[in-house]
DNA sequence: TCTCAATGGATTGTCGACAATCTTGTTATT
DNA sequence: AATAACAAGATTGTCGACAATCCATTGAGA
């Protein structure tokens, strides 16, 4: 089964009421438990986890800088609710931020790095031919892959911006829109075809295989958004 | 004289201690006032400021989202202090994402926003005429510059992105290692080139010149990281 | 003299209470 | 009946105090 991408503990053992609740709580948004647009209310989040207000308002701001919520002051705050827009702004950000990735991962990922995350890709066959009608592996999966390749791309900013921020918000709208890919079969043959220009060290066609992949994954949403033009269809 | 970003409130008048010195901290922290790597004491600032504790590490957890300051539990905080590696892993991800504003803004920019940074690049020419050797304006006035650009994009989450974060870091590296244009005339001649390419919409153009403007710019710092190579210079 | 443990001081983390602001439901007026 | 002002309740913002953890200095022992 596909590994949890564990984004939540920056380090170790997270050590402060703030820190481990401020993880609950991604964990809870990005599932949906907590869906898009709900009111946080302080109290009833603070009995829930059973602390005070004080680290739970800490828990909330670190929420806020993560674009995972919005505040208001003296009104509250709510967790976000990306519009569809939205949505396609983040995956054309993707689509310059990752293609970069994985030039850069095709000049620095480490052979026991390609070697694994073709294990990964393995693996990933083999849910789809087990589950096959489920998707929800694979929808982590797909992730998992993206994940590792930003990682590998050894620009730590980066990796930061895209691990810390905006895969957050990707994972939480595709519970919610359900965005997964319609045919795993064909975005699972895509990522080995990137992994493929890595492990030539073929940056520029790596970048451009993970710019029409997500492109595509794009263009989906975009579908979805505007189902009119139909005759504009690539 | 170029106009002052006001990135630090968020929205017209912030009411809350945690923001008002959340915003005061921003500032404080990117010209330099509190330097990188320093520690910073919650009681001390507590007591600069006339707050109590808590606001304040509301506004330290801001400023953690930012990127601006590294939080130890049980610790401390202390301002963050990138090395130039980390300096130009950020000037690449402006690279990719300021180039793709670039095209997006060819696309989107009014006329009348068009006219209006024309018209504050004159400002900027007559600025450096005026003052010359003093480059301090003209630092500042090269980030209005990308920050309009990217504005103009009309892709919010890029603007959050780039506006919110990233140019907070820029920002306070040009006053720790001046890494300001040696020519400004050279900039400003590059920004009206970039201008003139978005006001003939062409798109692809304005990305290819923005990514070679803020390239020239990260070759810079990476020159002055790693003075040998003096034959490798284009 | 150097290493290591203990202790005192300071700092960070957490809590409960109070003040300021907003929201909602009610009442009065047009 | 609809709108506006008001008031009660709840929620957010702020504070000061206490607990838990870390850091530095000191002293003891090898």
């Amino acid at each position: 089964m596909a590994e949890i991408i564990e984004l939540t503990d920056s380090s170790s053992e997270v050590r402060t009421l703030a820190d481990r609740v401020s993880g609950q709580l991604i964990t809870a948004i990005v599932r949906g438990d907590i869906p898009p647009g709900q009111k946080i209310s302080e109290p009833e989040l603070a009995r829930t986890y059973g602390i005070s207000r004080g680290p739970l308002r800490e828990a909330i701001r670190q929420l806020e800088g993560l674009r995972l919520v919005v505040r208001i002051p003296h009104v509250g705050a709510r967790v976000v609710s990306l519009t569809p827009e939205e949505l396609v702004e983040i995956y054309r950000i993707r689509e310059a931020l990752e293609g970069m990735a994985c030039r850069l991962a095709a000049e620095n990922m480490s052979t026991d790095e390609i070697n694994s995350l073709r294990e990964l890709l393995y693996q990933h066959e083999r849910n789809i031919q087990e589950i096959d009608g489920r998707a929800y592996f694979q929808k982590e999966g797909d992730l998992d892959f993206h994940y590792r390749i930003v990682q590998s791309s050894k620009n730590t900013k980066l990796f930061e911006l895209l691990g810390g921020e905006l895969y957050h918000l990707v994972r939480m709208y595709r519970y919610q829109f359900s965005v997964s890919k319609s045919r795993p079969q064909r975005a699972l043959k895509e990522h080995h075809r990137i992994l493929d220009a890595i492990e030539e060290r073929d940056g520029e066609l790596a970048e451009l295989l993970m710019r029409r992949h997500i492109g595509r994954a794009r263009r989906n949403i975009e579908e979805r958004l505007n189902p009119t033009n139909k005759e504009e269809r690539e």
